[in-house]
RNA sequence: GGUCGGUUCGUCUAACGGUUAGGACACAAGAUUUUCAUUCUUGUAAUAGGAGUUCGAUUCUCCUACCGACUACCA
């Protein structure tokens, strides 16, 4: 049989970065198996939609290269899955909102066969009812004691039920939760659990006043009608899982019924609680795989994309947050998390989300990027000034250079800036501690020696490759060598000469310097400095 | 409050019932280096508590504590 999981979010805002695992562990799995992932959209709460959460989540499962094989529409002609009916499509369509007649003939079914019935207690009443439980301090829960005392179809004759289904339109149908049973369960990371009915509540499925159901119902129905052989979701939904296996006993479906699997929450950094979106502007890291504009408050919430993270760095942590390979692998890309993962793996409890990781993690997908890679993104950080005077093959040997350096490619301006320009300023501190009478002296020698001296620096015919086999010696051994035979201390005069190429004296290597920027402005940095500095 | 789930270094995690409880991130120290960073080496650091089963428990059972989810005509 063929493995057809699915991703089920709701337009209900951003997708959040649990919402991404829980939809790159379906792919996983659905890959491995050569199964089909399935992207559905849960609109049925009119009330909590919000325009463009839709593209978001979209969007944002396409940078993460995560592509459904059957779902709704497409974003940037990288979707192609069709959403149309069709004979070679017979799923769709996707997005519950599209399904809505479907579901009122099974809410109707269940009530047929005694599974269900009509309720017309109003909101209000019910949660007066639940206010007064808990001025007693008692719960209220709507359940096979207490429906006997409430208004609906099992209480009332059949003339009124009828009137009232007919003339109002604020009734549901609720799921008759069958007393004293034992709902035995499997979970495929929990394993076995248990669960009395009578500890269960009977959940609306339906409601006569937008037409729709409610998750439980619309999610069952589809699971079934869609074929899914396994359900992957949030933790946040075990609770409901008594309540799910009573609805595929009572549709007769408990044969072609899907196996679970919970995945655990993510925790927040610090505290308690699960990682919410405020933690994410508290603490300085995303909760959000791409940004996220509020449509109604215009309220921005920073992504991984535009904080500079590769999404391939992303997919990494994020499958390696709640789960192991059981091996000392730490980094994986996307192909290869397919036949690695399992859902046996999968850790049980909270995972405590760790932006230090997540880091690093970056930073090892940027050192496996090639410099052309990263002379490509870098360019576009350059200030207009400047951006089109240095070669591909200049920013290619820059990025080579600069790459160990760096967490995220939008670090690699402050890092060489000196490579593009001379500093305007120099920083005081250093000024104090090594312009001193002895190292300015020795500087101006070093001018002179450089002057005086050829060796080779940076042009276009070099390439990455032969910069690093050491076309700074040369450079390094003049300096070096002078320094030495005069016997001056090497941190003295090395550290005078980069306060004058690059304004401090933190960073980067004097020769590399030399070698990019060249001989002539080399010996007019130098100039500059000892100048400026009297 | 009730129901369900969870608990190994600060964090992510590994460990057929038998290990000096391992790795990674972070942190610290040392080495290399002209500074910073990199790199290399080393180090600090954990089985929530209590019973029980067992020759032997991180691992199985129970109790307690703590954490979390759920408790809507939301998903």
């Amino acid at each position: 049989m063929e493995t057809r999981v699915r991703f089920a979010p709701s337009p209900t805002g951003p997708l959040h970065m649990g919402g991404v695992r829980t939809a790159l562990y379906n792919y996983l799995y659905a890959k491995q198996k050569g199964g089909k992932f399935i992207l559905r959209i849960e609109d049925t709460d009119s009330q909590r939609f919000v325009p463009g959460a839709e593209d978001y989540i979209l969007e944002s499962l396409a940078w993460c290269g995560i592509m459904p094989d059957e779902g709704i529409a497409e974003v940037d002609g990288k979707f192609t899955i069709a959403s149309e009916k069709s004979e070679k499509n017979p799923h769709a369509p996707y997005r519950q909102s599209e399904r809505k007649p479907l579901y009122r003939q099974y809410a109707e079914q269940l009530i047929a066969n005694g599974y269900a019935y009509y309720a017309f207690d109003s909101a209000e009443e019910l949660s007066k009812l639940r206010a007064e439980a808990e001025a007693a301090k008692q719960t209220f829960i709507y359940n096979y004691e207490s429906r006997k005392t409430l208004k609906n179809s099992l209480t009332l004759p059949a003339d009124e039920v009828k009137k009232l289904i007919e003339t109002t339109d604020t009734w549901t149908i609720r799921f008759k939760i069958p007393e004293g049973q034992t709902v035995k369960m499997n979970d495929l990371i929990r394993g076995e659990m248990e669960v009395e009915t009578n500890t269960l509540d009977d959940k609306v499925l339906w409601k006569a006043a937008d037409q729709l159901p409610t998750y439980h119902l619309a999610n069952i129905v589809d699971d079934h009608l869609m074929e899914i052989t396994e359900v992957i979701r949030g933790a946040e939904w075990l609770p409901s899982l008594p309540l799910h296996y009573l609805l595929y006993k009572a549709f007769g479906w408990e044969d072609t019924m899907p196996r679970f699997a919970h995945l655990s929450l993510l925790l927040k950094p610090d505290g308690k609680g699960k990682l919410s979106k405020r933690d994410g502007d508290r603490l300085g890291f995303p909760v959000f795989p791409l940004k996220w504009t509020n449509p109604e408050t215009g309220e921005i919430s920073r992504g991984y994309r535009e904080d500079g993270y590769y999404p391939e760095a992303f997919v990494n942590l994020l499958a390696l947050l709640g789960w192991n390979p059981g091996t000392e692998q730490e980094l994986f890309t996307l192909e290869e998390l397919i036949p690695a993962f399992s859902l046996e793996r999968v850790i049980k409890s909270g995972a405590r989300f760790n932006v230090d990781k997540a880091k690093w993690f970056n930073e090892q997908y940027l050192r496996r990027r090639t410099p052309q890679q990263l002379a490509a993104e870098f360019r576009p950080m350059l200030p207009d000034e400047i951006r089109d005077k240095f070669s591909d093959k200049y920013l290619a040997e820059v990025c080579e250079l600069i790459k160990e350096r760096a967490h995220f490619a939008n670090e690699f301006w402050d890092i060489s800036k000196a490579l593009f320009a001379a500093p305007t300023a120099y920083d005081e501190n250093d000024v104090k501690k090594f312009c001193t009478p002895d190292n300015l002296s020795h500087a101006e020698e070093l001018h002179k020696l450089i002057a005086e001296n050829s060796f080779p620096t940076f042009t276009d015919e070099d390439t990455p490759e032969n910069y690093k086999s050491g076309c700074c010696e040369k450079i390094e051994e003049l300096l070096t060598g002078y320094i030495k035979a005069k016997e001056w201390k090497m941190g003295q005069v090395m550290n005078t000469l980069r306060l004058f190429f690059t304004g401090n004296t933190r960073g980067l290597g004097i020769s590399d310097i030399i070698y990019f920027i060249g001989k002539d402005e080399t010996l007019s940095r130098i100039r500059k400095g000892l100048d400026s500095i009297k």
